[in-house]
DNA sequence: GACATCATGTAAGCTGTTACATGATTCA
DNA sequence: TGAATCATGTAACAGCTTACATGATGTC
């Protein structure tokens, strides 16, 4: 079974989804285009990880539940060895040649990054709160790893911040040496 | 040309380099078997954006320079839109579904990701103390990139594990209540 | 001389991306 | 009623992983 797999059981763990929310919401960990997402359901429908309903509403629409044998491979799953996160990140190789670059240019690449991730801090935030709106505390539970993640990110988010205004900053004195 | 074939040329831009080495490097910023490595090397050369000279000493060893071609190809994909860093992360799935397991599966699975940044975090001081090193101007100035990108990681590295202790310290509460 | 590491390569199979395709629902 | 969004799917192609394969160099 492919990793993809797994990560859909796991967000199925939570409560029952359509391959529509999944694609929503997956990104908090994975990535995946919709065209992989949908393929991979129906296969795990047919490995029996997972039950199908038609959402009475919207007829078109598949929810996904995990069965019993999904929760069993999720378990087991999770006391295996984990693999390390992937890290593919073009604009650090383009750091890395920001030498051969005026202060302008360098400054843009700089600016973009910082951007992307002050958009993506607000998300997160705008998240959290809905989290914090949670009183039950069953369901509390079951959004603790969601709240665990989700912290994460906004700590990833507060550094690479951090980093950009360092680096701008050395940029900015290496100019006026 | 794919991604990774202008991840190699950057890397060129500093020093010229055999496919070895740069299967060493790459993890700065990107992740490739030399098997991917090798095989994009030999297309370079083939569109004429490397040079290749075999190392006197070792001559199995292919030393490869970059072109002024290969020089333009870089600066022209610099101004293009940067891609978004890939994310995919099994251990933040694993964290998803923490709540099904017992404090110590999940002090576990903590545990192992706190070693791995202890790990790399060790491994990055080391190549910054090396940076430190370099007296001549010249010399330091093109290890520039090369000196924000290694920053930026162990920037990084201790947010990762602070967040595993701010982790932990929950995980610890929740049990206790 | 044995073993680790250096050094390069090919090929099959799997995963991921992009493009094509269709239809329902919602809201202005 | 037109446009945006919701919702699902297939297929071709590109990129990545794993296994196989070979030989040189350095060192105990």
């Amino acid at each position: 079974m492919s990793t993809l797999s797994y990560i859909l059981l796991c967000m199925l763990v939570r409560k029952p989804c359509s391959g529509y929310e999944l694609k929503q919401y997956i990104n908090l960990f994975w990535e995946a285009h919709h065209s992989q997402i949908y393929t991979a359901l129906n296969k795990l429908h047919e490995q029996g990880y997972v039950t199908v309903k038609i959402d009475p509403v919207h007829k078109q629409k598949k929810i996904y539940h995990l069965t019993e044998a999904g929760q069993l491979v999720v378990t087991d799953w999770f006391q295996e060895e984990t693999n390390l996160p992937t890290q593919r990140d073009e604009f650090l190789a383009k750091v890395y040649v920001i030498s051969l670059f005026n202060q302008e240019q360098a400054a843009d690449l700089l600016q973009d990054r910082r951007h992307h991730y002050q958009k993506i801090q607000k998300q997160y935030q705008h998240k959290m709160q809905e989290y914090n709106l949670i009183t039950d505390p069953t369901e509390k539970q079951k959004n603790l790893g969601r709240y665990l993640i989700l912290k994460r990110r906004l700590m990833v988010c507060t550094t690479e911040l951090e980093w950009c205004a360092w680096a701008q900053d050395i940029l900015n004195r290496n100019q006026n040496q």
